[in-house]
DNA sequence: CCCTCATGCACCGTG
DNA sequence: ACGGTGCATGAGGGA
């Protein structure tokens, strides 16, 4: 088990802290305007409206890395493939060298995840293939998910990675239609 | 064309 | 012998 993360925990919480700070500011610097001018909340550039709009979207949903589950993730082989650009744009940021490396090596990082369905905890083996450089979850993924929580073809799951906690918080968002 | 992703297959370790 | 894993390959879509 590797020990993840002491670096990024602190850049997440940076984020987060400059996140609130620009909504704060946005709607702080509106409401002192209007107190000298009433017809100051309709100045607000489109810069700052653009600004506000995209933070809470992404507030409001922390599922992040979302998939679609195909058959071979739940079938046969049960390894669940993730999109590159959602590991690279949600997940490697936050990761220290060291874990990155050892997710590009051969044998993978130990990863936990916590199911927040069923509030349990499990570890997975996270690792890049070398030949189509995806990145996968293998191991216990088809015991501990696919068959406790009865996954199939066609159902969503989200995924991201929590900083504070040091793991990756599961949930299952869709169930596809059960025949 | 190139890139991404899903799947099939071969191989390797364990029982 | 078999299940799990690494890798190759092909399909599919965007530039």
């Amino acid at each position: 088990m590797i020990n993840f993360f002491e670096r990024e925990r602190h850049n997440f919480s940076t984020d987060n802290v400059s996140t609130e700070l620009t909504l704060l500011e946005s709607k702080e610097s509106a409401n002192n305007s209007a107190s000298t001018s009433s017809t100051s909340n309709n100045h607000l550039s489109l810069e700052e409206r653009r600004d506000v709009s995209i933070e809470l979207n992404l507030y409001e949903d922390p599922f992040k890395i979302k998939k679609r589950l195909t058959k071979s993730d739940v079938s046969g082989m049960c390894r669940l493939l993730l999109k590159i650009n959602l590991v690279k744009q949600h997940i490697l940021p936050y990761l220290t060298v060291t874990s990155i490396n050892e997710i590009e090596s051969k044998n993978g990082a130990r990863v936990m995840i916590w199911d927040h369905d069923t509030m349990s905890l499990h570890s997975m083996s996270f690792k890049k293939w070398s030949s189509s450089k995806s990145y996968v979850f293998i191991d216990s993924w088809s015991k501990d998910f696919v068959n406790r929580r009865g996954l199939m073809e066609g159902d969503e799951i989200g995924l991201h990675w929590d900083s504070y906690t040091s793991r990756f918080n599961f949930r299952v968002l869709e169930r596809a239609p059960r025949n």
